[in-house]
DNA sequence: CGCAAACCTTGACCATAGTCATGGATTCGT
DNA sequence: ACGAATCCATGACTATGGTCAAGGTTTGCG
């Protein structure tokens, strides 16, 4: 196979290590993988799941469309991350879509696989259970979020994911364009940028897909605050 | 035991059905039972969990509190809802808080048994897939709503949901205190309010906890309008 | 019954974010 | 290297919803 080197990274994805052990070669072996262009569609909403889906390479959003047409992005993920356990398990239909969102590499596990192995190794549920109660806390975080931050504060949440120090300052890459940023955040463009202009005065500075941040503690001190505070401190 | 009429609540929830016939008698015999009066908490956040919990009366509501205070709330349950199966079957924290809203009665069915049995029979972790499953897809929804719709919009969403039928009028009766409603809804009372307000355009007449809904139809298109279009219909 | 507390509505005002329009910058294909 | 297209920032304006304050209504308790 030319995939050795796909199959390195998806066994380093949380989902294929969660697995037992002495599944996971079976598993990988029959997997298959398959390239995406930016915009093309890995399923859609409503569709019947036939498989797991374990990102390699490049980033895929998954969203729906409301019956207005607005669009509202769930989860964007890139390498080793992986969505649609739970249905592929069950066999019911996506409540979302995917979308490749720049080029992207993914990983596709039949969910007849799974599930006959999943009658052998119940330890396998597990395993999608873990995965899938991950993807439901994601999901509570946002609603937070959503509700009880203003736009600013989503941005900067969003960046101290992006940062792995929790301190001091930092230098990050934003990872994907501005647009999807917006939508993940819940706002549109427009307000995106009006909210990094507002992150400047918590020592946020933007240059083309680089954010500087002047001190990680400040700006995580600004998420907390009560949205009325933290305008007092503008 | 005194609670035969409370376990054949529980045998008419969801969850409790989706089980494998078999072990249904096992886990009720083994749940206990426990009255809750209003405002007092089930759990709270970042405890670890040892039952999964089945609403057999009155209101509980699941939700988080931000750092600056405010209070997100993720869903509200009654008879026959169940939450914290993920993370019972798991042995993890919750990640949310659960508050009885009403004066409740709430059965509770430990870890332990459930885990225990499950290695016997790989089914009851389908099941509690499948319940997870459920929150997340109804998680989807509500940050589809928060994300595309006006808090108008959304409160007519929430009266559909009340009633049952799909067109011509209906009457339906507001569950639980408009605070909370309104917190589900992700807005304050005073919006919530002016919410219903905007709705008599709509068809929609509020009196105490009663809501006539003239024409569900109707109330469901302009659920499904730009809220702009929403708008100029008023 | 009567008072107090809780709940709900309304008004005035303001912050936040969406819309529309414009212009600058970057990227990409030829 | 040129031009087109995309992406992004900004301004002006508007709508939505949060905040604060006041007042009405309902509920429950003594």
């Amino acid at each position: 196979m030319a995939h050795e080197h796909y199959k390195a990274i998806a066994r380093n994805s949380l989902l294929i290590r969660s697995l037992p052990e002495q599944h996971i070669e079976t598993l990988l072996s029959h997997a298959n993988f398959r390239h995406y262009e930016r915009g093309e569609n890995v399923f859609l909403q409503d569709e019947e799941a036939t498989a797991i889906h374990v990102v390699i390479d490049g980033w895929v959003k998954l969203f729906r469309v409301a019956p207005n047409g607005a669009e509202a992005v769930v989860s964007v993920f890139t390498r080793g991350g992986s969505f649609g356990e739970a249905v592929a398990l069950r066999g019911t239909n996506y409540p979302v879509s995917a979308e490749a969102v720049t080029a992207a590499e993914v990983m596709h596990i039949p969910s007849s696989l799974l599930i006959s192995l999943m009658k052998e190794d119940p330890q396998i549920g597990l395993s999608i259970l873990a995965s899938t109660f991950m993807h439901l806390h994601s999901l509570v975080e946002q609603l937070e979020q959503l509700k009880a931050q203003t736009g600013a504060q989503r941005v900067a949440e969003f960046l101290l994911t992006l940062c792995q120090c929790d301190c001091g300052p930092s230098e990050v890459i934003l990872p994907y364009d501005k647009v999807l940023i917006a939508g993940r955040l819940g706002m549109k463009p427009e307000s995106l940028s009006r909210a990094f202009a507002r992150l400047k005065t918590a020592g946020v500075k933007i240059k083309k897909n680089h954010a500087a941040i002047e001190d990680v503690r400040r700006l995580r001190e600004y998420t907390e605050d009560d949205p009325a505070d933290a305008w007092s401190k503008a």
